[in-house]
DNA sequence: GTCTATAGCGCGATAGAC
DNA sequence: GTCTATCGCGCTATAGAC
């Protein structure tokens, strides 16, 4: 079915981006992947804008609703906060092989992107930033965090904290790097 | 002459890679903004790859002699931190345009570059978090920073930090909200 | 050292059969 | 919806004149 196809190669597309780059694929390599020809997937998306704005679209909207549902729940802030940091280290730890977040990779390509994308990757950026800052605001006013400044920039320095250690733990130590600067990061607003 | 050729070639190559990525640009792109034929860069660097290298090891070596000066001066922890901020502000706030850490961009399109870059780029990030980590337990043992948790783990935190910092700093809020984030660690970490 | 010219390839995208 | 075939382009890299 149309649907089917149509998410596969969503899922291709996206474990290679989050892997290489968009700008390191082709409709080639997505091809391989998924059992078609490569022609055949212009008629899924266009031109590779398209599929880049369809992919980025899943992407934060899957991932923002992920985060929400940490934000709902009934939990003491620092395991919203770890929870929320396994979000970022389920990718790392992906079997297929080590990815980044999505818009980690994207935001390094920015400058060879068009502009919707660009605005779909700062929206993603903005409001990551702006939970994580909820988070902690949260978690201070419980008394289960403690931390000097406003909670505005702390959760925009764990957001960007998170970014970087995926892009330099998967260069070197993988997951259990990544998860010893997150554990070093919540040292930091114990009280 | 031929030095001033080349070193203009790497200033080019060095500055573009820091902007779109490795992935995004040619030599076409290099030619255009060094008076150059496209075949006539091939003369100095017969591959990219060769490029590549080149820009990555006179990058690493410049700026891990920048570290090190900090390093070696006589200054209380917080304001050799405050420098080596610096160091990575310096890129955002090129007039040439929004750039980031060289090494951090690699670092994305780490899958699509060859191994002897990649052993560099490693080696970029284990000599940062050291270096990071000696101003941190210097600091501590002075009195002059508090943090709990191991001073090497800080050390990575704080260089993962800022390169993430410089990612998302770069697609919204530039320079300014890189230095926003930059003061609230110095924050989590003041006695 | 730098040039012109070009080989050879992979790319994104389209046309048209089925 | 998927296929085969192909166009036209930009790329890395090389050859050979100057």
């Amino acid at each position: 079915m149309a649907r089917d196809t149509k998410a596969a190669i969503l899922d291709v597309a996206q474990d290679l981006i989050q892997t290489r780059g968009a700008n390191a694929i082709s409709y080639r390599h997505i091809s391989e992947r998924v059992q078609i020809r490569k022609a055949s997937l212009h008629y899924h998306f266009p031109t590779k804008a398209h599929l880049l704005e369809a992919v980025l679209a899943r992407y934060c909207g899957t991932f923002l609703c992920l985060v929400d549902d940490i934000l709902g729940s009934n939990e003491p802030a620092a395991r919203k906060l770890r929870r929320y940091i396994g979000l970022f280290d389920a990718a790392l730890r992906a079997e297929a092989g080590a990815k980044i977040c999505l818009c980690g990779m994207l935001g390094a390509e920015l400058a060879s992107l068009e502009s919707p994308a660009v605005a779909q990757i700062q929206r993603f950026y903005r409001q990551n930033a702006e939970r994580v800052a909820r988070i902690l605001e949260a978690g201070r006013e419980t008394g289960d965090l403690r931390f000097a400044g406003e909670a505005k920039s702390l959760g925009l320095l764990l957001f960007s904290l998170l970014e970087g250690a995926m892009l330099v733990a998967r260069a070197d130590g993988g997951s259990k790097r990544f998860r010893r600067v997150a554990e070093q990061f919540l040292l930091l607003v114990r009280p």
